[in-house]
DNA sequence: CATGACCCTAACGTTAGGGTTAGGGTGTTG
DNA sequence: CAACACCCTAACCCTAACGTTAGGGTCATG
């Protein structure tokens, strides 16, 4: 057993994402979510990848992204990955996602009713 | 006529917000909006307000608001308006949505897949 | 080797946020 | 006052993203 292999069953992963079993199932219905392995008896086992995984989805949905769109970009980045090209388009997809979020913010900001936004704001 | 009762059918209000009309119906029976007044045949008459408001509407909307979530700070809002106090709670109410974007914007750049955010940051 | 806690698939239910039609007035323009 | 564009209500339809059984295995523990 070393330390590479851990894995979580899914009610596991579940409690680590702060996500149910069944969004977690339906992730995998939609192709955006794959358990690294079954167990003999039929059991999904994931791995940390599969963690980070479900946080960028849960990221993704938060910044109003549907599942379809999540998977576009998943998609994208696992053939991206294997061909080494690509995670450009990935970038660019969430940022236009962003901006477009951003343009929304600006134009709440130029109402009377001014509220704070204290959004993220990278030097990058 | 003058220029401080201009008011808007609810198709132009449409076109104005980039809505349909049977969304702004459906923002009314939620609550969310109200026309300002009706003409003698019933058509839905619309301000200056009411673009603003459905301009609010949408912004929240695309930081993953609900309709309902939105109805609550509205309602908060217009009776605040009127009782002169309450706006601090409003504004407090938009912050911890954003704050909670962040959370998770945070954890995505805090992932190997470090997809770059550019919302906007006032400095206020 | 018997539990009890957890997992499986399949399938139906639910809520949000509109889309779409049906049937019928309104209002402005020539 | 005729017409056509636009509005009204009511009601049914649709997709997304899960929730919730139902019926039946799995697996770590004592």
């Amino acid at each position: 057993m070393n330390q590479e292999t851990v894995h979580y069953k899914v009610g596991e992963l579940a409690a680590l994402t702060n996500k149910t079993v069944r969004a977690l199932r339906l992730y995998e219905e939609r192709g955006l979510l794959k358990p690294q392995s079954r167990s003999r008896g039929g059991y999904r086992l994931y791995g940390a990848a599969e963690v980070d995984r479900v946080r960028l989805i849960d990221a993704l949905q938060s910044v109003g992204m549907s599942l379809n769109e999540i998977a576009e970009l998943v998609d994208d980045y696992q053939s991206a990955a294997e061909r080494e090209i690509g995670v450009v388009e990935l970038r660019a997809a969430y940022r236009r996602r962003l901006l477009d979020v951003n343009e929304k913010i600006e134009l709440l900001m130029a109402m009377k009713i001014k509220l704070p936004p204290k959004v993220i704001c990278p030097t990058n």
